[in-house]
DNA sequence: GAATCATATTCCTCCGCAGGGATATGGTTG
DNA sequence: CAACCATATCCCTGCGGAGGAATATGATTC
């Protein structure tokens, strides 16, 4: 009975506003701690566990890059989470965390377009702290 | 930043089996808790304190009727609980668990056809214990 | 009004998670 | 290798929820 329950461990991910607002904006595409920090506004403990606990149950995926490491989506989400993930999209839509977060997301990307795949380059951006 | 957040709200409701089991099993139509215990299963006990949690939260509806209190999906749902609701069900298309609910409820349907909305009658049903 | 039924609530224990400070780890640079 | 950066982990506290036994409540029937 818990085994075909992947749903409700896609549902205790999205139980939480910070997970919530991680992912929403990794929907926007792959993106390192620090600029997460940045973008959400919260210290790096609370964001880097918070990233653990959707590893550790395969909501986010990651990968080192020197000493950045960058976050995202699953390449291969399930069904149940593909369908989470948009529906998790629709709601934001309308939503002024999310907007914010997502309004951020913009102002700090001027910044990262020189650099690697996330905006980490050799010269943390300030910003990042 | 907590007030724009009832959709945290919803997710920690649909965190745990038992209640995604109940609000899956209540798109089908109302539902008297006696029927829920023979549907999903488990004890008296377990059924109230969850349908209760959902009440409180604003997920599910009821009205009590003579003996029985009948639950039901809320008339007017936010735009953030019809996404979800919709992608319960979607999800549930394919899961063991659920459809053995869907299964048993449907094995429930004849007997309380003549009787009051949730099926519960005057003389409520054996299956119902 | 006493017995009975359907449901809700109370009390308890256990567990896991959120948050934060401090510290550890792994990688890079000079 | 020393200093530094980005990120992760550890330790602690507090809280809320899950489960179950027992009991309470509210309604019905005779």
């Amino acid at each position: 009975m818990v085994a075909a329950m992947e749903l409700v461990q896609i549902y205790e991910c999205l139980c939480d506003v910070t997970r919530l607002r991680l992912l929403h904006v990794l929907a926007q595409g792959p993106l390192c701690v620090c600029h997460f920090q940045a973008v959400l506004g919260e210290p790096q403990v609370k964001i880097s566990k918070h990233l653990a606990y959707l590893r550790e149950r395969g909501l986010v995926e990651c990968e080192r890059e020197g000493n950045w490491v960058i976050y995202e989506l699953p390449a291969k989400p399930s069904r149940e989470l593909r369908a989470n993930l948009a529906c998790l999209q629709d709601c934001g839509r309308e939503n002024p965390v999310f907007q914010r977060d997502l309004a951020r997301l913009k102002r700090l990307a001027p910044k990262l377009a020189d650099r690697g795949p996330c905006g980490c380059g050799p010269v943390p951006a300030k910003t990042a702290r």
